[in-house]
RNA sequence: GCCUUUGUAGCUCAGGGGUAGAGCACUUCCUUGGUAAGGAAGAGGUCCCGGGUUCAAUUCCCGGCAAAGGCUCCA
């Protein structure tokens, strides 16, 4: 009896009965079986030593496959956790799988914190134990055997896990002393793990639950050629040498202050320019779209909050009221620039043919954000939304909808972002206790969202639970230098404020009707924003938006006359020009660096008329 | 908020129970016509803050605050 395996090339080659994907491969060339890490069989990832399941289409996965990597880091978690039981006996193990680069293990070695310290001792037991080329072995076991055998082994996450496993679909996987709960599948053996790091330690609570204990997070990756590793670890230096927070510094573009308070981001003189430019940028195109600028004050009564369902949602994890001394009134910081804005169009009557109403503010906001989670300018406790809020007839929603994703793939254009992801953030499937307003008016709104995203052909994901607690959203991510991901732009359409405002207009059949919300924000916050594009370019921002369009260092005392009229003139055109006057050769240098176009000045430049182009 | 780590000159960092260290930056003078470092001299510190132990604490212990990496959260 043979079986017939498909090759991803559409060939059809016939084994024996029983071959696995190993011998498939080693039938192919030795070098291919070499380096398989695992196969796709009928589009399920498997051991590549498991027989194949008769006639079955094959692909062998290798390093160059994401899936083969993901199945080189998953048997690099066992091996990790082997390393740690070898360490650290008594330690008990939740779980570990592959990441987007690497893998972790979240443990709980009880009494003992393993700190950075320990890393090295960690990865010199990986290696040892990988270079024994111990195999995996897959075993089926019931549910009864695997609560018996983590039972004895003291661990109670991985019966916690069995437990909402189904008999006799659980498996063990063993590679030298250590036996884990595994569904797999693993490289044949440890041998193909050539170079290991450990990368961090953190918390991470069980389960992803905060009410839970606490685990020890281990990141680590692992790759099969050394090379590969230290080529890794050079792409991080690098990616930390774009850090907005130290190129900010370097730049003179913003600061922090203790006694200001953590979150609260001081602008300098540089980084309030680029702010500037990047809200004139916005302003015109706005202005173009027929927006209207509006400003409103820092703070509001709390009534205003409770009315939007803010307060409700948010109110006990906010910047608490601020009391007036004598009357006992309660303010609120403003979280959100879109109560007001409700009030500015209900402050006098609006007919049909007034909308589309487009109120635009470059609104400063504070929200309370738990300590633990301020960043540089990407998390924040107070920062600058380009804010606007559309106040369109429902028959005009898609339109201004559409319009808005230009204005946001204009700003992504201008910086040239190519790498960004639309995301339709929706409502939680099951939970719909988080989110305000009728269910029609939420499928009104997701649907909005959903046919518009699809009219302008934009490539999007969907996430569930994503939504804001009061409308869907199309959010615009990208990642900074180290591969997080952030949102920048964002789009909503929202039914309910406008009725839980009673906004309405006169319509042209004279009665009174509700207008639709679209709240928006291209950028996001300036903060985000420019934190994003320092990492983007390095810090070599685009002409139009750089601290100094053009230095010119004279190369001596002689020129400098010369090279401040230039610079005059250059600033009669608009342009940020600066002469670096000082005289070492090194400051020279080092005002060349994150500047556009810097320009020599000597007498064979000194022919030129001053006005010559930059070149 | 929670876990781990860190806090010394403007920056990057070394040090260590007994007058505080380096490189770069800065100031002054000299030198200089060329793309990452010309020379000399000088100034600069509450060693994050508050308690404790000690004859003596920047160093050890405890508590704050801030920062880094995660987790949870994110209008």
């Amino acid at each position: 009896m043979k079986i017939n395996v498909t090759l991803p090339d559409g060939s059809i080659r016939q084994y024996d009965q029983g071959a696995t994907a190993m011998d498939v491969a080693k039938s192919i060339s030795e070098g291919l079986a070499r380096n398989v890490l695992s196969a796709k069989v009928n589009g399920e990832v498997r051991d590549a030593s498991r027989p194949l399941p008769g006639d079955c289409s094959l692909a062998l996965l290798t390093w160059n496959d994401a899936e083969g990597k993901s199945t080189l880091w998953h048997s690099s978690a066992h091996l990790l956790a082997e390393a740690i039981e070898a360490l650290f006996p008594g330690t008990k193990f939740g779980i570990g799988p592959p990441i987007e680069n690497g893998f972790y293990y979240d443990i709980d070695p009880g009494e003992r914190a393993i700190s950075d310290a320990d890393f090295p001792a960690i990865e010199a037991k990986m290696k040892e134990l990988a270079s024994k080329k111990l195999t995996f072995s897959r075993t089926e076991v019931s549910k009864a055997d695997a609560i018996k055998y983590f039972t004895e082994k003291g661990d109670e996450y991985k019966l916690e896990l069995i437990e909402g496993l189904q008999d006799g679909q659980i498996t063990f996987y063993t590679q030298g002393n250590f036996t884990d709960l595994c569904r797999g599948p693993h490289i044949p053996d440890t041998s193909f793990i050539k170079a290991t790091k450990v990368l961090s330690v953190a918390g991470a609570y069980w389960r992803g639950d905060e009410k839970r204990k606490q685990l020890t997070r281990l990141y680590a990756i692992t790759f099969p050629k050394q090379k590969e590793l230290d080529e890794y670890l050079v792409m991080l230096e690098e990616a930390k040498k774009r850090d907005h927070r130290k190129v900010g510094k370097e730049l003179d573009l913003f600061t922090f202050s203790e006694k200001v308070g953590a979150g609260l981001p001081l602008w300098l003189p540089k980084g309030a320019a680029l702010r500037e430019r990047l809200i004139n940028f916005m302003k015109t195109a706005q202005e173009k779209q027929g927006y209207q600028q509006v400003a409103t004050p820092h703070i509001a009564l709390k009534g205003l909050y409770v009315t939007s369902g803010h307060y409700e949602k948010y109110g006990k994890d906010s910047f608490q009221a601020i009391n007036t001394p004598q009357e006992g009134e309660q303010f609120m910081l403003k979280p959100m620039n879109c109560p007001h804005h409700c009030e500015i169009f209900a402050s006098r009557p609006r007919s049909y043919k007034d909308l589309p109403l487009r109120f635009a503010e470059f609104g400063t906001v504070y929200r309370y954000e738990q300590s633990g989670e301020l960043h540089g300018l990407a998390r924040v406790r107070g920062f600058t939304q380009d804010d606007a809020h559309l106040f369109c007839r429902p028959d005009q929603v898609k339109e201004e909808f559409l319009k808005v994703i230009d204005l946001v793939l204009l700003v992504l254009r201008a910086l040239n972002f190519q790498n960004f992801e639309a995301q339709i953030s929706l409502r939680d499937k099951e939970d719909r206790s988080k989110y305000i307003g009728s269910e029609e008016n939420w499928v009104k709104a997701e649907q909005a969202i959903i046919d518009a995203a699809a009219e302008c052909g934009m490539k999007t994901v969907v996430e569930y639970g994503e939504a804001a607690f009061y409308g869907p959203k199309l959010d615009f991510m990208v990642k900074d230098a180290l591969g997080r991901k952030w949102q920048l732009g964002t789009i909503q359409v929202d039914y309910n404020l406008p009725e839980r405002f009673e906004l309405e207009y006169v319509g042209s059949d004279n009665a009174r009707h509700r207008p639709v919300m679209i709240h928006r924000a291209p950028f996001g916050s300036l903060e985000r924003f420019i934190a994003v594009i320092i990492e983007h370019t390095a810090g070599n921002f685009p002409l139009w938006l750089a601290p100094e369009q053009a230095i010119l260092l004279p190369i001596s005392d002689k020129y400098l006359d010369h090279c401040r009229a230039l610079s005059a003139s250059l600033k009669d055109s608009d342009i940020r020009a600066l002469v670096d006057e000082r005289n070492e050769k090194s400051a020279r240098r080092s005002a060349m660096r994150n500047s556009p176009k810097p320009r020599s000045c000597s007498s064979s430049e000194k022919r030129r008329p001053a006005t010559a182009p930059l070149a």
